[in-house]
DNA sequence: TTTAATAAGGATAAACTTGTCTATTTATTG
DNA sequence: CAATAAATAGACAAGTTTATCCTTATTAAA
């Protein structure tokens, strides 16, 4: 359901939030994130357009978070790349359906609903901070180097 | 998040559970669901070969549902067409994350999940029995015609 | 048996997603 | 100022989604 792209850019956004307001270049996050470093370029120039990094151009630049994991959400990652669309009004435009969605569609969008509440929910600090062993984008646990 | 395809699956298998048993002509469907009718004709296709509707050609044929509106999902109908993928392994091949899934995919895959779950539990009978107002794919309250 | 209605199948194409590659601009350092 | 490191921008291409159109196969009825 969530794109390619959405995935790679909650990769990213995951390993600089793990590097504590040090830039890091495209190379680096596409080499931990194992994503394509050239569609990676073009995911952080979006995500930067979005405002969700700030990039640094030159020797020691790269791109850093700009607010803090613990107020980044999943929610925000995924709506500056590949938005999740609400439905709002009738897709078939019935004049009737126009104050309220029929039951079909009710129903998919109360699934939508329940996506985007889940993903405002969970803040990027609390991937890193979670109890799992499992660290994310680390190939050991507690985060030790490859 | 759901493919265009998807929507209009379940438009098309909402109409013909509307139309108890009666076969019904793409023509037909199309018309009422307002989905472009050459590719309503692959979607149909596609439903056929998954089991979820029977064809039947020449005159008096079309399309019939192979199973009651109550024993019908919308999960048996996106699935159809345009699977639920779950996360089942790391997307990142990490080694160490293959007996548990790190936090994000954790919460990806729950994101998943209670799609999944929604769309099990809602029957395409309860779409149509449903106290909403706005019936399914009718322009006017209480399946008046047009 | 002919005709008409209908689904099935195949070719084609526009738009979007995912990706690659190269040149250009900007910033830092020596 | 020159060299180097880095993001930015743009062209290009393969694959998928969303279609359209035309021909063929099947079925029912007259």
């Amino acid at each position: 359901m969530l794109s390619q792209t959405a995935e790679y850019a909650l990769r990213a956004i995951v390993f600089l939030a793990d590097n504590h307001g040090e830039a890091r270049t495209t190379d680096d996050i596409a080499g931990v994130t194992k994503v394509p470093v050239g569609y990676l370029a073009k995911i952080m120039q979006s995500l930067a357009r979005a405002g969700v990094v700030i990039s640094q151009r030159g020797l020691h630049g790269g791109f850093t978070l700009l607010r803090s994991p613990a107020d980044l959400t999943i929610y925000d990652v995924v709506q500056a790349i590949d938005p999740i669309v609400r439905i709002t009004t009738c897709p078939l435009n019935l004049p009737n359906h126009a104050t309220s969605l029929c039951p079909l569609h009710r129903r998919l969008d109360n699934a939508m609903a329940a996506i985007e509440t889940a993903f405002r929910k969970t803040s990027i600090k609390q991937l890193l901070t979670d109890p799992n062993p499992s660290k994310p984008l680390c190939a050991f646990p507690r985060n030790q180097p490859d």
